[in-house]
DNA sequence: TTGTCGGCCGATCGCCGACAA
DNA sequence: TTGTCGGCGATCGGCCGACAA
C-alpha cells in the first residue's frame, strides 16, 4: 500500500503511533466490540502500557476504507512502572505525516464531487491547479489537447482515464473511463476524490467518503492475541 | 421462511433432524472452523451425544444461500451410554421433505438458466409444464395472452413479472421484470431459478446457485455457547 | 418444445459547447 | 474558474418473431 496514498485518503485528522514507540492499551475499548467474547475478561487492567512492533496499512477491498493494524505487545511491569512516572522514554509520539507529505509530494489534490461529477450525463471537472499539479503536461497547440491517464488505487488497480482539455472557455475534463470508477467505486455528490502524483511521477488515486453515521473503528481480534501472548 | 420454498432451494442432499431427535455432534468439525479459537478445547471428546431442542431456517441476505440454526444441547451421560448401547430413543431421524414436499406442493419447478436467460438480450424462457403447473392460467382466446405474476423470495421480498405467451411455435416468457431479478440476485448462466405454488396459491421463488468451489457449511459460534451452555 | 438470433425501437449514456454563477 | 444544462449521436436494453436443434 502506498503510504502517501493512504494516509491522503485517511485525512489529516488521523495518525499513527511510530513502531517501536510505546502506546497506553485500553482494553475496555477492544471488549466493547466484542461483548459476548466467551473469555476470562473480568480481571483485566483499565489500561496496559504496550510496545508497538508493528504498523500495517490496509485498506477495505470493497469500500476502499483505510484502516490500520497496530500490533501491540505489553510492555514489562519495570518499564511500565518508569513511564507510569513520567518518564517517557520512546513514548506515544506520532508522525505528522501531512506535513511530510505536503513536503515531498506537493503534486495532491482533493476535490469533493458535485452533482455533476457524478451523474451519468458527463465527465468528471477537473479543477485548474489540480490538473497543472498532478497531471502530465498536455500540447496546448493542439485544439483540444487530451491523453490517457493511468492512476493506482490503494489495492494497485489501474484505472484509465481520458483527460482532455476544451470547451468554452477552456477547462480539464475526465472523460471516458470516469463513469466506470464512479460507479465501481460508489461514489455519490459529496464524496471526494483525490489524486496524487508521486515522485516518481506515478499517478495514484483515492475516495474519501463523506461523513457517515459510523460504528466507530474496527478493533481485530487478533491485535488480542498480540497482547496475550506475553 | 417458507418451510418449502428453504428445502427446495437447499434441494434434495440437503435433509435436517427433528426437532427433539438425539444427534451426534463432533466438536472436531467445528473446531475446524476457528483454527485460532483462544478457548481451552484440548479436552473436548470426539463426540458428544446431543438432543436438538431447535431448528431454525435462514437465508442469507446477500447471496440467499440457505442455511440452518441447529440448537443443541448435551445429553445426560446416562442417556448418552443407554444411546451408545443400542437403544435408540427418538433417535437422529431425519424428515424426508422432498418426498412431502411432493406429496404436498405437486406445483413447482427448477430450471437451469441458459446463455439466453441470463444474457440482457430478452427474457426468460420458461418451460411449458412449469408455466401451466406453477402460473395462474391465461386467457388463451387472445391473440398475445398476458399478466403480471407476483412472487415472494426467502426473505418476503415480492418480485413482479410480466408473463406473456407468444412468439411462433407459442411458448412462455417472463419479460419485463426479469433482468432486474437476474441482476440483483447475481445469476448466471449454469444458476437455477425455481418457482412454487403454495397451497394458498402464492407464488414463490428462488433460486440455486450452480456448484462451485465452497468453503464448506459454516458452524457458528452460537452453537457452541449452546453445548457450553449445559 | 425451447435456445439463439436478427430486427427494431426506445431509453440511457456520455461527449460537446453555451451560459452563468 | 467551474457547475449545470440543452443538444445530439452512439450504445445498450429489451420485446418481437424466425428458425433450427
Amino acid at each position: 500500500v502506498c503510504l502517501e496514498l493512504w494516509h491522503a485518503c485517511a485525512g489529516p485528522l488521523i495518525s499513527l503511533p511510530k513502531r517501536g514507540s510505546v502506546v497506553v492499551y485500553f482494553p475496555q475499548g477492544h471488549l466493547e466490540q466484542f461483548p459476548d467474547l466467551p473469555l476470562p475478561v473480568y480481571d483485566l487492567p483499565p489500561r496496559v502500557f504496550c510496545r508497538v512492533v508493528d504498523v500495517k496499512l490496509h485498506a477495505e477491498a470493497a469500500s476502499d476504507e483505510v484502516y490500520a493494524q497496530v500490533s501491540l505487545v505489553p510492555e514489562s511491569e519495570e518499564i511500565e512502572q518508569r513511564l507510569r512516572d513520567g518518564i517517557f522514554e520512546g513514548g506515544g509520539e506520532e508522525e505528522d505525516f501531512e506535513a511530510t507529505v505536503k513536503m515531498t509530494t506537493p503534486h495532491m489534490f482533493c476535490k469533493t464531487l458535485t452533482a455533476s461529477d457524478t451523474s451519468t450525463h458527463g465527465g468528471f471537472s477537473v479543477p485548474r491547479r489540480a490538473a497543472e499539479d498532478c497531471f502530465p503536461p498536455l500540447d496546448y497547440t493542439q485544439q483540444r489537447p487530451s491523453q490517457e491517464l493511468v492512476a493506482k488505487d490503494l489495492h494497485g488497480y489501474e484505472w484509465k482515464f481520458r483527460h482532455i482539455y476544451r470547451g468554452q472557455p477552456r477547462r480539464h475534463l475526465l472523460t471516458t473511463g470516469w463513469s466506470a470508477f464512479v460507479n465501481k467505486k460508489k461514489l455519490v455528490s459529496g464524496d471526494a476524490v483525490l489524486f496524487l502524483r508521486g515522485e516518481d511521477g506515478e499517478l495514484r488515486l483515492g475516495v474519501r467518503r463523506a461523513a457517515q453515521v459510523k460504528c466507530g473503528p474496527y478493533i481485530s481480534s487478533s491485535m488480542q492475541s498480540s497482547v496475550e501472548s506475553d
